[in-house]
Order: C-alpha cells, then sequence, then structure tokens
DNA sequence: CTCAATTTGTGAATCGCATTCATAATACGC
DNA sequence: GCGTATTATGAATGCGATTCACAAATTGAG
C-alpha cells in the first residue's frame, strides 16, 4: 500500500508549511513575537497538531534554522565547483556566506540565538542532531577546498588536518558576524564597512598560511575589485549592497 | 542632609546583591531556570522591589553581564602594563580573554544571549549602554598595544586606524568562542583542543600583519612555549586547564 | 460495506511566570 | 507629633506555551 507513503509526504509538507509560515512571522514581527498558536491558526491547523511535529518553541526555531540553511546549498556549490584558483574560492566561500547573511538576516540572529544554552536545551535531541548536520555541507565544501590547496601546492598543511585549517577562517567569519549584530557597538566605535574589513582580515590571514598566491589586503583598489569580480562571475543574482564598493552617505 | 548619599550607597549594594544572587541562580540553576521571583526572595525583599532596578528580566541579564564583565579588568591591565614586546602582549590579551572565558563559563553564554535581538530590545536604554560601555576597557587596552606597536615599528597601520586593526583578532577571538560553545559541534568535527588552534590563528593572522617579531605559528613546542611563559608571568593565580599542555585523554 | 480498534486532530483548560499596581509601611519636613 | 511624599510589598493580572480529554478520521478484518 503507498498509503504509507502518501501519509509521509502528507506530514512533511505540513511541516514545511509550519516553517515557512513561523519563518514569515519572524521577519514580520520578531523572534521576540512568535506566537505558536498564531503559527498553527495561520495554517488552518491546531495548536496541538503543531506540537506534533516540533516538540516546543524552541524546537520549530531549530528547524526553521535547519530549513533556511538549505538555500545556502547552492551558494556552496557554486563557489566550491567554480574554476578559480583555490584562494579564490575560499574568498568566494566567505563573500557567499557574507551575501546570504545580508540576505537573510533572521537567519543570523536566529543562528546565535539557538545556539544559547536556554534554547538548544529545549529542543529535542533529533532536531539538534538536524541542526548541527546542516553545517555539514560548509564543513565540506571548506575542506575540498582547502585539501585542493593542499594538493596542487598553494597551501603548506604543515601537518594539520584539513578541517582544523579551515578553523582560522571559519571563527573569523562567525565573530565578525556577531560583532556586527551587536547592535550600536560598530557604530559606538565609528567602524566603517565591516565586511571589507573581515575580507581584509581573511587575506591578512591567508598570507599569514602562505596560501598562494598572496595579495597585499592594503590595496583597498585590489581588494575591491576581487569582490567585484567574484561577485559578478558567481553571484550575479543576489543583492550585494552590504559588500558594495560604495562609501555610506556620512 | 547626608541622607541622599547614604541612599544611594544602599541603593547600590541592594541592586549588587540581587546581580550578584541572580549570577548564583544561573551557575547552579542555569539561565533557563532563573525566576525573578526567586531572587527576590532569596534577597529578603518583595518582586515589585527588583523590579525598581530592573526594567525587566532581560534587564537583569544586561546588568549581570557588565558586573561581571568588571572582573576582567584586572586581567587587562595585567597585559596591558605588562613589559614586554607589543605581540606578546597582544597575544597576553588573548590568554586572558580565553582564562577568564574558563573560569566564568556563564559570562561566555550570557554575553552570546543578551546580544540576541530579543533580550537586547527587552531591555532598557540606559542598560544598553551600561553594556556597551564595558567593553571601552577592552577596546582601549587592544587599541593601546596596537598604538604602542605602531610607535616602536613593530607594526605598518598601512594608513588604518588602531580601532580597525584590531578587528581581526577580536573577531577570531569571538567567533571561536561561539564554535566552541556550540555544543556537539567540535566533538563532531573531531577538533581537539581549540584554544590552541585560537592561538595558532592568532598568529597565523599576526604574522599577516607583519606583526614583529614573527613566530611560527606550526612550531607547537615554541608555540606552548610561549602559552606556559605568558601564563607564568602574568596569571599565576588563575586555572588554565584550558590552555595546559597535557592531551585530553583519548 | 460494516464496525471496532487505532491513529490523528482539536482547542479549551491548565500552568508557570513575568510584570503590575493598589495598599501598607516608612521616611521626611515642619 | 502630624501630614505628605516616597518606597516596599506581594497578591492579582495577563500572556502564552503546553497539555490532554475528547472528537473525528482512518484502517483493516470479516
Amino acid at each position: 500500500m503507498g498509503t504509507k507513503r502518501r501519509r509521509l509526504r502528507e506530514l512533511a509538507a505540513r511541516e514545511q508549511l509550519f516553517i515557512d509560515t513561523a519563518l514569515a512571522h519572524i521577519q514580520e514581527e520578531g523572534l521576540l513575537s512568535l506566537k505558536m498558536a498564531k503559527v498553527a491558526r495561520d495554517c488552518d491547523y491546531a495548536t496541538g497538531t503543531l506540537y506534533q511535529h516540533f516538540a516546543s518553541k524552541e524546537d520549530l526555531l531549530l528547524a526553521i534554522f535547519a530549513s533556511e540553511n538549505e538555500k545556502n546549498l547552492e551558494i556552496l556549490r557554486r563557489a566550491t565547483t567554480w574554476d578559480a584558483p583555490t584562494r579564490q574560492k575560499i574568498v568566494a566561500l566567505v563573500i557567499g556566506d557574507i551575501l546570504f547573511s545580508t540576505n537573510h538576516p533572521v537567519h543570523q540572529s536566529l543562528g546565535r540565538y539557538i545556539f544559547t544554552d536556554a534554547v538548544w536545551d529545549a529542543a529535542s535531541e533529533q532536531r539538534r542532531t538536524q541542526v548541527l548536520e546542516a553545517y555539514t555541507p560548509h564543513h565540506e565544501a571548506a575542506t575540498s577546498i582547502v585539501e585542493e590547496a593542499i594538493e596542487c601546492g598553494a597551501l603548506d598543511p604543515h601537518g594539520q588536518s584539513a578541517t582544523e585549517l579551515t578553523l582560522g577562517v571559519w571563527s573569523m567569519c562567525m565573530g565578525m558576524h556577531s560583532l556586527i549584530d551587536a547592535e550600536g557597538l560598530f557604530s559606538t566605535l565609528a567602524v566603517q564597512r565591516p565586511y571589507r574589513w573581515l575580507l581584509r582580515n581573511i587575506h591578512l590571514y591567508l598570507n599569514g598560511l602562505h596560501w598562494q598566491p598572496l595579495l597585499d589586503p592594503f590595496n583597498t583598489q585590489k581588494l575591491d575589485e576581487e569582490v567585484d569580480h567574484i561577485v559578478q562571475s558567481l553571484y550575479p543574482d543576489l543583492c550585494f549592497s552590504s559588500l558594495s564598493t560604495e562609501e555610506p552617505p556620512p
């Protein structure tokens, strides 16, 4: 009987409906005012039905995060399959990350929120695993580029694993996102165009690793040209105001 | 009348009592189960009195964060006043940050939690300012070292401001803390001794900046020796198991 | 097709907890 | 002392998340 298979499909569709609806609510009203009952009602289901899919509100939040993350896969694919020097591919990955973050602002704050003990602990084990697995493609994309770089001699691993060699770039991206999202911090410190600084710092780090070919990150024009080139080659369809060469109004 | 002054002192003391008690509760029970009524009761005050100090539960959380942060000031002072090459002072700052984080695990997660939109927005304007100002000493410590390095010729600023030149180290520290605190992430990826990697990455970055004197971060022995030296010179009184040279049991 | 068993959906009732606010207690000026 | 202003109190309120007794629907055996 194909009944079971059909039912499973229906359940999955309903779950996605809940997830999409909840995400829409967050985008409109903020994380703060997400109401379980409202999500259910807007999907024409009872509150209890929502709870058959998600163990708690927090569980739903993790599910939203994992779901939205899938929209990132396409970006990762573009960077990894691009025919370019490995160093440029890593930068492309970082730029993709920046573009995704700025195009999905909720995803950023959600990401920081769900890894909070309070939220993480209130989600189901299964959902946590799902979230951790959502990182696999990122991890694989980065390590595959590192491995390719080692193979072609652009990078000397000094006996370290590919995973470990991705930590520097990974932590810098994550930390910079956090700093940028800490409202008021950069405006207090008068830091301008933080994403350009992220890219500069990534290059400084890659230079420290002697990842070939080296680039002078204090040559701002060259830096911006590289960004433009990567965006136009790989992400012509994505809005990139966050990286634009234009200075913001004073 | 000195009455007013005395009253102000009493109010400040009571506020600190609330903060300390709430922190103790979090350490014992977790952020999740902090109860406003319980905090008030344990301090022998009514719930309403607590609310005369803090606009909301979230407001209290920001206050705890700002308060705990002050315990860090002493560590910053040691690093900045240390008589050593500027590059070593920066590393000392990073090590101090690591030691503080591992000795105050709640502070870390609290820090990530309060900058969440949901929490940040629910705190009073005044308290937010207080939290942002809590970063001033960190910022000043880092920029003063950068400025000293520029002055003595150990670092070429390439026309960038001291504040901007601290962003790389800052974001790497913050990002690594986030990655480490994301429960299950590093155990899934089998990353060992992440703090050693943070220090290695900091050195790679500093090498990329040509901050003198350069150091080979893949010389693990030398790296560990530097850590030991800094800990023994500056932080002999702090527990540093997180940085210990010992390998963890397999 | 029928019907009992089982599964799934429902939403009103429950519960926990942050927050408020009418009242009581206290401090202050005279 | 006494009236007024300030501060403390904790029971009452309100808001949702979560649950659960019951209803509806599905299944499968005969």
